[in-house]
RNA sequence: GGGCGUGUAGCAUAGUUGGAUAAUGCACUGGCCUCCUAAGCCAGGGAUCGCGGGUUCAAAUCCUGCUGCGCCCGCCA
């Protein structure tokens, strides 16, 4: 809780020193407390121990004295005294409570403003996230919606944390896969593709469980498969499919507008899908770009200064590595072939440098198979005088019965998954509620509930973690879940709309609330452990964005909604006829903070559900 | 062969730079809707934190060896 220990810090400093004892790095020893009834900050004493040669116990009981007398002796630690609730030493650790009007008024003080609540001050940082950035060549599955979902997140939550976002889609328009799929728009019918897939036991263009037809990505993916299938057999379609390639990387205009007839309505196919999920991106950059403006050449002339470079016989050339700590069977960087063309990595050094131009910061969020490429491209940027970006990896999402491949047609696509998780959340609305709602009200709740709970499942979880698709918990809507954040939001707006019925202006009585008028020592504990977590809100959204790790940031959410819940049982705000203004104003304080924290990980904040 | 990541109750996960009785959800047992939405709340059972060493007052956390799983080691993207 950095409010409090910012204010605890030097005075336990103070104190540390005129016992003699302030020769440890002690400041980092002072963390939160495990047990929230212990404390909110706690200071274990053992350290102390060998020096002062007294039981930590005792360490911690003679510093609690010191801090009691300093809070009643010291008028001009006023903020210190206010903000103290109680100190004391159990077990060698010496625990400060924060004082419950203390944590009331800063908790409301700071979430009382919609606008402001819930998120961090302005910094002006301009923060450069590429994500997603899948191949165009058929639906978006699963396996890809980990990317996503993740860099989606990493973008809200910069946002909430005060910086300028923009969000970046690095849209492949050359090299093979593109290629392949241009080929096989041009010189494959529909029957055709029908007749390949099926003779190679694939699942047809026709022969799919779910109805897509009309949307690009999910009727050109046959094309892809179709082509890849008939690349196996027929070794002159690779050689034309080759010579396409070639044409592209060299900036052939005719070849790129070809290939971009073809991937474009893919893209939009998977953008409509991703637009479902709340995903949108502020930029999109093509590869072709730094090949048609030279940057690539450019690029390769200057790797080609690097002393770490080498040249193969066929005159392709690369950057050794082995100095840099790369090892593995090989360890060169190609950059440039044989031919004198570029490969895809040296085409992401250059836009990486351009990248570079456009922000403070930059981030990328990668599958964990591309740590090695990424570090290559990061040890070239040095070399070169840039910069190294940030990379944020994940684990791939598999199946049960292993990964997902677009080529194999080993697949969930996210567009069968949302629809199944509307379906589900619909089934449960109706159950609930048919009989007060309309189908429409219930239909756009089934959506929002169903979509959120996707989200939420895979941001729950730590992106280096493993991560298995199961539909049974995909579609989890109980305890742990997006739907259970949610059902806490509306909750609170089921408060406001009962003052509404009743004919009294929630808002009139916040700008007349007076802290002061209230005693808290006697509050139900679930409000008090409401307030903690509120004044963690600020933490757990900083450390979330500074390390990346929304999943964090995901938990704290679980967590606020858990304390709501409890608090909501408690605190009745409207008790025979009277508004209990306290509990409203702390109500509607984590409404805004669980709001925003909603937004932040993509999960919308119905008010009813 | 080498590199990177991962292994926490039956299952799925959390556990910021080492700190108190390892937390949460599902599943399991029992209780709570004349009361702001029970998609909720309360109580209970269930863990040799992969295995062995080491560092430390203190290890799920750090070091080391082993082991299971994943990813990578293309003049592919």
């Amino acid at each position: 809780m950095k409010i409090f220990h910012d204010i605890l810090l030097p005075q336990i400093g103070e104190i540390l020193a005129e016992q003699g004892l302030d020769n440890l790095p002690w400041e980092r020893m002072l963390g939160n407390a495990r047990e929230a009834s212990q404390g909110d900050l706690a200071l274990p004493c053992f350290p102390f121990a060998k020096m002062a040669k007294k039981a930590p116990d005792a360490i911690a009981t003679i510093l609690a004295a010191a801090i009691s007398e300093r809070v009643t002796s010291t008028a001009a630690n006023t903020l210190f005294a206010e903000a103290l609730g109680e100190v004391n030493a159990v077990g060698g650790y010496l625990n400060f409570k924060a004082d419950p009007t203390w944590l009331a008024k800063m908790v409301l003080s700071a979430n009382s403003n919609p606008e402001t609540a819930g998120t961090l001050p302005t910094t002006g940082e301009k923060v450069l996230i590429e994500h997603t950035s899948a191949n165009p060549n058929g639906p978006f599955h699963v396996g890809r919606a980990r990317n996503a979902i993740l860099g989606d997140t990493i973008v809200r939550l910069n946002r909430l944390a005060g910086h300028e976002v923009r969000a970046e889609y690095y849209v492949d328009d050359m090299g093979k896969q593109v290629a392949i799929l241009a080929w096989a728009m041009e010189n494959l019918s529909k029957d055709k593709v029908n007749a390949i897939l099926e003779g190679a036991g694939r699942q047809s263009i026709d022969g799919g469980s779910n109805n897509w037809d009309g949307k690009a990505d999910h009727e050109r993916v046959s094309w892809y498969q179709a082509a890849n299938v008939l690349k196996e057999q027929d070794s002159s379609i690779d050689q034309e499919v080759g010579e396409m390639v070639r044409l592209s990387e060299e900036g052939e205009e005719k070849v790129l507008e070809a290939f971009d007839a073809a991937f474009q309505p893919v893209l939009d196919g998977m953008l409509e899908t991703l637009g479902r999920l709340g995903i949108a991106f502020d930029a999109f950059t093509k590869e072709s770009k730094f090949v048609i403006d030279g940057s690539v050449a450019e690029v390769m002339d200057r790797l080609q200064a690097s002393p770490l470079r080498g040249v193969a016989e066929n005159g392709a050339q690369y950057l050794e590595l082995e100095s840099k700590g790369i090892s593995g069977k090989s360890t060169k960087f190609f950059f440039q072939r044989g031919d004198g063309s570029s490969l895809y990595a040296t085409r992401d050094i250059s836009y990486h440098e351009w990248k570079w131009t456009q922000c403070d910061s930059l981030v990328n969020i990668l599958g964990e198979d591309h740590k090695l490429q990424s570090k290559q491209v990061a040890i070239a940027l040095e070399e070169i005088g840039s910069k190294a970006p940030l990379v944020v990896f994940y684990s791939f999402i598999k199946l049960p019965d292993g990964k997902m491949s677009t080529r194999r047609g080993n697949v969930v696509y996210m567009d069968d998954l949302l629809e199944e998780a509307k379906a589900q959340a619909f089934a449960v609305v109706s159950e609930i509620r048919g009989n007060e709602l309309d189908n429409e009200t219930m239909q756009s709740i089934a959506e929002a509930v169903g979509c959120s709970a996707v989200r939420f499942n895979i941001i729950k979880v730590a992106p280096d973690k493993g991560f298995t698709f199961r539909w049974e918990e995909a579609l989890s809507f109980e305890g742990g879940s997006a739907p259970f954040i949610m059902y806490s939001h509306t909750r609170a707006c089921s408060i406001l709309r009962k003052l509404d019925s009743k004919g009294i202006d929630a808002a009139n009585l916040l700008s007349a609330f007076d802290l002061a008028s209230f005693d808290l020592s006697a509050s139900p504990q679930s409000m008090v452990d409401l307030l903690r977590r509120l004044a963690l809100h600020p933490d757990a959204l900083a450390d979330s964005v500074e390390n990346n790790r929304p999943h964090q940031f995901a938990n704290h959410l679980l967590n606020l909604a858990i304390n709501y819940n409890t608090f909501y049982r408690d605190c009745h705000i409207v008790q025979d006829g009277e508004v209990n203004v306290l509990y409203l104003a702390i109500s509607e304080a984590a409404r805004h903070c669980i709001r925003r924290g909603c937004e932040g990980l993509g999960i919308i904040p119905l008010t009813q559900m």
